[in-house]
DNA sequence: AATGAATGAGGATTCATTCAT
DNA sequence: TATGAATGAATCCTCATTCAT
């Protein structure tokens, strides 16, 4: 002990704030699994700290109410969603290349966290606040692409009015596909040819050119 | 008096099945707007005979459980849902009108019932087995129509595979943009540029013919 | 219905008083077989009534209460039980062949009537006062044959302290008997052992003579 | 203070264990006396916890539901049973100082644990797996003490068929004695002519030796 | 800061009994 | 008298949150 102790702060000892700090992010890793398996119904305090491999008092510490976490659980990991797909899709040059690395930037993402669906589709409900800002962050990006690729004349030139629903259409989708594609584990499987419907839409849209020809 | 008695049971004095179909369709009628107005969740027995006028014990006369009355409600609202639809889109002859008019009467179709938006939306969560039935329902309608559209000729010549998905995203896109343009009071307003918007890309995509010509 | 009216009250049809006599015995009838199947517990009024054929609301036309019926339960066919066993042992003439006869009588009793034994055991806890009377009426029986079978000397002369602790003793084994040589389907089998063991205790005890002489 | 420091938690401040385990002993001490002033069916949380100065939800922190407290009486106290006539008899040396001291044991236990009757009477319909349980110890330890009599040439030459039944007659025996013998406040008092009755009985039977010889 | 026991509000469900028809 | 729907008291159980140690 006090050799410890004279060890004072320098190297293989935590400070107080660090060691805090890993409470924190264990509860806060222990609730989006938590979450992610059971959803937020059955997310209760005793999960997420047995998870944690802590009391449940010890969550109060760092969390004024289970409400709390919830609304925590999806800026945090939307922001990272957001990052890892603007890092997938940096090196796409037109807006269609874009469009497609981003649409399948998500769904690599799902891969790699699966329980990051369950967390956003259900915080509709569970935790709208949180669900409102998420979805105003991305609108947000997504609105700006949009504009620069209006700007640069690569896609019609839709009034602002027309964009944000068209928007929020494209954002469903890649949720609603997300929902329908992901088996029993929370295993995401997108076809290929749902990929390549998405790009046709966007790029060509259904209507054949003269209608009336049976194919 | 008299005339009554000479009626019989046709009009006037109710017969026990008649009134016992009535409080089943009040107490039905009192969940859909309470779990319209607070979601499942807080859809309490207590809330529902409340608003229907009743003590929580008839609830049990006819549901057997909080459960079932759930199971219930999005089979029976998304059948007139989809009355609805295929009534206002009868008058359609081509594709696009057809879709047109399909997309319009889920809209106004939530005007004339606000609460079903969110029936339809937490079910996933809290009515898995009817959302699935439902979904089932909606999507093999919407699956018929495009095949019979494809094989029209007028629009393009989509694999199945590729069908589904393409089914998935507008139906998302409607559920998705019913909830954003939904306001604190539950009323739903679509902005005429969503549906112009929609059909665009339904009958030419977004892309324009020469890239890169700014606007 | 004229003509049935014109009928009157002559043959074939039964009186307002009989036809409510036949529904109050279908109730206790249905009541007592459902104690005997899932005891006082699970008799609820809706099983009763259903048995019965007859609506809930019926029921309160001839008993006031649940417990009234429960009551009731236990006094009649426990005289049935009793005019069973004098019955069965008229023809005894000692004091152990009378002992023997009743003995048996019980167990053939329950034989044809296999619901009587949970009606029995479980009134000391559902229906404490029809117990208390069905106990009195047994002990009150069995005491007055004990006396006389003192007065005629075939049994010891015990205090008339001794002889009531020895009628509850010999009641016990009875009931505890049946209760331990029911199977699962509510069928009573006792071994013959078991009769023999009873006779012996009350004629010779358990003693050998010369204690110590192993066997 | 300091000798308590020094001390550690030998005495004083209670542990959270020991803290722990009064609030559990609380909770199944108020069982117990519920079970037995109430009977299991009206031994309701509420009334346990208030009886133990608790609140409902405390009850769930050491059972996991009602009926595991119901499952836990009889084992518990049947075992302190046991122990207590194992005691008391454990100085006899005949088969019939043995009866007797195991006799009289039972009801003396009875006088220190009034509620215990209760318990087990109604355990067969509350908690019939613990009342089972309970039975076989009581039973097995019965067989054995015969089985060892008989050996001994003490008892007449039973066959294990005749054994059984005999265990479960003295059993009920001691069982209705008791039921009879206890007034309206709980409290048991068994006249001493019933023990002498129950010693003739096992020693000599009932039966004069010259049948027909009046008294 | 960590612990985990105590709390009590809240909710679903059952069922004997009442009562209007 | 028969019916069966309506009633509401009663009960078990869950779990977020508080708090003493």
């Amino acid at each position: 002990m006090q050799a410890m102790v004279a060890m004072g702060r320098t190297a293989g000892k935590k400070t107080r704030v660090q060691r805090s700090e890993e409470v924190r992010d264990a509860l806060f890793q222990a609730a989006a699994e938590v979450v992610g398996e059971y959803g937020y119904i059955d997310a209760s305090i005793t999960r997420i700290t047995q998870r944690a491999n802590l009391a449940q008092g010890t969550f109060y510490n760092y969390f004024s109410s289970r409400q709390e976490i919830f609304d925590e659980l999806l800026p945090v990991l939307g922001a990272k969603m957001l990052a890892h797909i603007r890092q997938q899709a940096s090196g796409a040059r037109t807006f269609l290349e874009k469009e497609e690395q981003s649409f399948r930037a998500f769904f690599s993402f799902l891969k790699r966290m699966p329980y990051f669906l369950r967390i956003l589709n259900e915080a509709e409900i569970f935790a709208p606040k949180a669900h409102r800002q998420h979805f105003h962050n991305v609108t947000g990006g997504y609105m700006r692409f949009l504009h620069s690729a209006r700007k640069n004349g690569e896609i019609a030139n839709l009034s602002d009015e027309a964009l944000e629903p068209l928007v929020y259409m494209l954002i469903a989708t890649r949720g609603y596909l997300a929902l329908r594609y992901t088996d029993e584990e929370g295993v995401v499987n997108l076809p290929e040819e749902a990929v390549q419907m998405y790009l046709q839409l966007l790029s060509k849209g259904l209507l054949t050119k003269e209608p009336g020809a049976p194919s």
